[in-house]
DNA sequence: ATTTAGATCCTCT
DNA sequence: GAGGATCTAAATG
């Protein structure tokens, strides 16, 4: 049983955006809301954006605007960024201060406050719990983060953070998605995720079990 | 199961 | 002014 109260430190987060996707995998995103409820998910899909050369990063080409600015802080720091208009994306930084890389949370295994996700993210209360939180996005809008939790410090926020959990002994590897643009980066197995899990992202789901369905 | 279009707005050129 | 680390609903095979 782990202590309530602990959470990731630095050191974990302190290491390349490859070697952080891959250990974020099996770990606890833990989410307490303006009023107090706390939320929280099993992490079951990442990538890694690895700094300057990475086509597909916003930092690429050392880029550094107030939009990104989170990128280039100290490994523990969340990144929040908005796009398409009306979605929010979840990254924790990695590396070490200037240096920046990154990973994108895409989907969580909900573990509590399955209620108020599913409020939050206007689903069905009898909507299959993998619709949920399986795409970075849909886990941003599930867990109430947006632009006001960027910046935020993992290691010490009372807000959001990340807790200890079993690793994942296999994890599967992928290119990442919706980043066709990226050219020779477009390719690469930097997308990680475990293996039979449902709440994957739509594109992760196919090809795992054989004669198992998708269901809660 | 897979494909398509449309929503919608912030960020940077 | 262009385009994006996405999602949903609707249409199609």
């Amino acid at each position: 049983m782990i202590a309530r109260d602990s959470r990731l430190g630095r050191d974990f987060f302190a290491v390349s955006a490859v070697r952080l996707a891959r250990r974020l995998l099996g770990q606890r995103l833990v989410r307490v809301l303006p009023g107090g409820q706390r939320l929280a998910g099993i992490i079951v899909e990442t990538e890694a954006y690895v700094g300057t050369r990475d086509r597909a990063s916003h930092a690429f080409a050392g880029r550094r605007t107030p939009r990104n600015e989170s990128m280039f802080g100290p490994a523990g720091l969340a990144y929040v960024y908005f796009t398409y208009g009306m979605h929010h994306c979840f990254n924790v930084v990695g590396a070490r201060e200037g240096v920046p890389e990154a990973v994108l949370v895409r989907a969580l295994e909900p573990t509590e406050g399955l209620a108020s996700m599913r409020r939050r993210r206007r689903l069905a209360p009898n909507a299959a719990t993998h619709a949920v939180c399986s795409g970075p996005a849909k886990l941003c809008q599930a867990l109430g983060i947006d632009r006001a939790q960027d910046g935020v410090d993992l290691c010490a926020s009372t807000v959001l953070w990340i807790e200890p959990a079993p690793p994942i002994r296999r994890a599967v590897r992928t290119p990442r998605i919706g980043i066709a643009f990226a050219g020779e980066w477009a390719g690469k197995p930097l997308r990680f995720l475990v293996p039979g899990s449902f709440h994957v992202s739509p594109g992760g789901r196919r090809g795992m079990l054989p004669g198992v369905s998708p269901r809660a």
